[in-house]
DNA sequence: CATGAATGAGGATTCATTCAT
DNA sequence: CATGAATGAATCCTCATTCAT
């Protein structure tokens, strides 16, 4: 009997279970290919296969869903991640193969962006949860790195704004070379070596090894 | 009494484009801080100052706006960028001169990131101009930075990644760091210095730790 | 249990065909009295003491309900019409008994004419229903009275023409007398009478008036 | 001097006329295809090829407009008809060529019956105007032809029903038979023919078929 | 728990009418 | 006279939310 009660009760949290894990769904689906102006409720649990009613059964308000889809989403992306990272030798690697797992993670889910970029309006706090996370990782990334020398010595300001570099770079390589590329199987790994390269070594000219004092640009202002 | 007509008639359509002008900045105002979603007919024509049915003789419909909304300021920002950039010595300058343009702009009108992500669902064609311009305006500066070989040797893939990088760069650089830090007047400076000497050295580590000199500007913040 | 679930049932689904006609019934009045112009969905569901939501559970849009409107009240039409036919000897008594039972229905709902009119622009469809719906009613009257001879051999075009000019008495003399005269209670009688006899001996002068027995029926008056 | 200003002033009233006609064919055309409903003055004046506020300047008000519109297609309806009757000889023919006539205006003009049963709407008063002039003319017409013996002696209320039944015949005949079938030059011919038949003899059977002389025209069909 | 009918507020759009030019 | 810009009321429709079943 208790067990029979016991199970009862696990058919029931897991229905509910279900029922929340595809409202999420839906709601992702929906909001990432239609915005959140079109997210009505209607929409959203008609694709989850339920009532409108049963809607607030799990959430507040749409609004509440608003607020939980993107910390949600995000959660389980960081967990993606770095499910890929280990083992990476230094930053750069480490960087390598975060990159690379964003874009993976991205593929599967390609709304992702219009749910971020939305939610920064629709839910200001969500929105904040995502970049402060992003952000919080990279800082502990670059606080390891740096005291294991695997950076040049950074001035003020650039831990920072190598964060959001970074952060950025990801956001728009996506968006705009691989997803617009999504048929070349290369398209990401190419995209990543760019990518850190440049972020390794600049884009600035190298100095002429045999010429230690010349200075490249030296004559520059001509132009 | 022509004269009289003229002046009248000028008069018109003054009002005319004044009228148009107040649309577009009460749209911009209500998009940029309410989102499109918010952004009802009659919250812009309030804040316009106009009557409801005033906004049909502008446009043709809510979608309408929303096409002409990001172009236009796209425009402006590029104007305004453009007028900026007279004198630079080199890439970097120039880039030095287009990212700081591009705050000050950003920082007069704030709201214009919410305008460009959302513009990307509400009109995408819209969006696609933005980005089309941004880019194409950086592939031309390459082009003849690289021919001036005031950049390293850029392999494959290395340009349109790049390119995406600075974009990028600027957007989360005025999202995250300077709109959120406005009050501190150099903050600008700072990160766009910063921002420079990433784009120019990267952070890979020195090959050679006793000999900083190898690197052209590594000491830049000496200036 | 289940009979308590079913009796539930029944109810809702008897609220819905209640709200249902509720709003054929207010959208009858409405169009009929303002016409459909007028016939907005507020005053509908106003009427039909409704909330203007309501109204598109019912029907996809108001243009819906206009489709559906007048075939709805044809077929209530016929039905009643149908319904008063039983027994009648001959053609012109079926027609006698058509005639008098549609002015009938026209009496409990004096609008129908204005919705018939304005329907022909608002929904084509359902107006080309009605006329059809009617002609077709009349040929097979017709076909069955020509067998039978009960009525004078017809040449070409003289049954369409026929038809036509039946469905047009009923209407305007319903129109423009019966309407126009509705406290005279015999009008009805009387129209009936009078349009019977035109109906079957035409207007035409009699060759031989010391022979009023010539047509059978002629004098009809007497019965 | 005096010439000249009579010759502007002339021009001006012509100018004024020009417009007003303007506006009455482009309001029949314009409610006869799409209705009152959609008979907004833009559309109307535009039709027109003048500006909207013009409109205010030949009409008080859109009613005005309506309230005018069907008046002075009854009068130049009736105008064409009468111009098609001198004569006739006798009832049969008179109504025989009435209805012809009636049925090319209508052919000019097909979005007659649309205006016709709208205005009963928008504006009665210019309904009843329209149906009393023809009940009116139907009215004399039969007068004298009673008084010539050219119709058998008509019981009570057949007048009246007799009336309605032509006017009403016209109008169904020539949506439902005629305007359904403009392709076929004979169309009228026939349609006029075989109602007028009707109208003379009924359509009652004959007593006695063996004596074909016994009605007026009773073998006019042989033709 | 789940349902979906009912609600009514909100928003895009149209249009008769006015009035300055 | 003629114009057409400006107005704001009116209307269809959508949708978040509630609640009886």
């Amino acid at each position: 009997m208790p067990r029979e009660k016991r199970q009862k009760k696990l058919n029931r949290a897991e229905k509910a279970d279900e029922n929340r894990k595809a409202l999420f769904k839906a709601a992702a689906h929906v909001v990432g290919n239609y915005g959140y102006a079109k997210a009505s409720i209607g929409r959203i649990t008609q694709e989850a296969n339920l009532a409108q009613g049963t809607f607030y059964l799990y959430f507040e308000s749409r609004q509440d869903l608003f607020d939980q889809l993107l910390p949600a989403i995000t959660d389980e992306m960081m967990e993606h991640i770095k499910s890929r990272l280990h083992g990476a030798a230094d930053f750069f690697e480490l960087e390598e193969r975060g990159a690379t797992a964003f874009f993976e993670f991205m593929t599967q889910d390609k709304c992702f962006f219009r749910i971020l970029y939305e939610t920064d309006l629709v839910s200001p706090k969500a929105a904040h949860y995502h970049y402060s996370l992003a952000a919080q990782k990279y800082s502990e990334v670059l606080r390891r790195a740096r005291a294991e020398k695997q950076l040049r010595p950074l001035e003020d300001y650039e831990e920072e704004v190598l964060t959001y570099m970074m952060i950025a770079a990801r956001a728009y390589l996506y968006q705009h070379i691989i997803a617009a590329n999504q048929t070349d199987g290369d398209v990401v790994k190419r995209v990543v070596k760019a990518y850190i390269n440049i972020l390794r070594n600049g884009v600035g000219p190298r100095v002429d090894a045999g010429e230690p004092g010349k200075r490249i640009n030296a004559g520059q202002g001509a132009s």
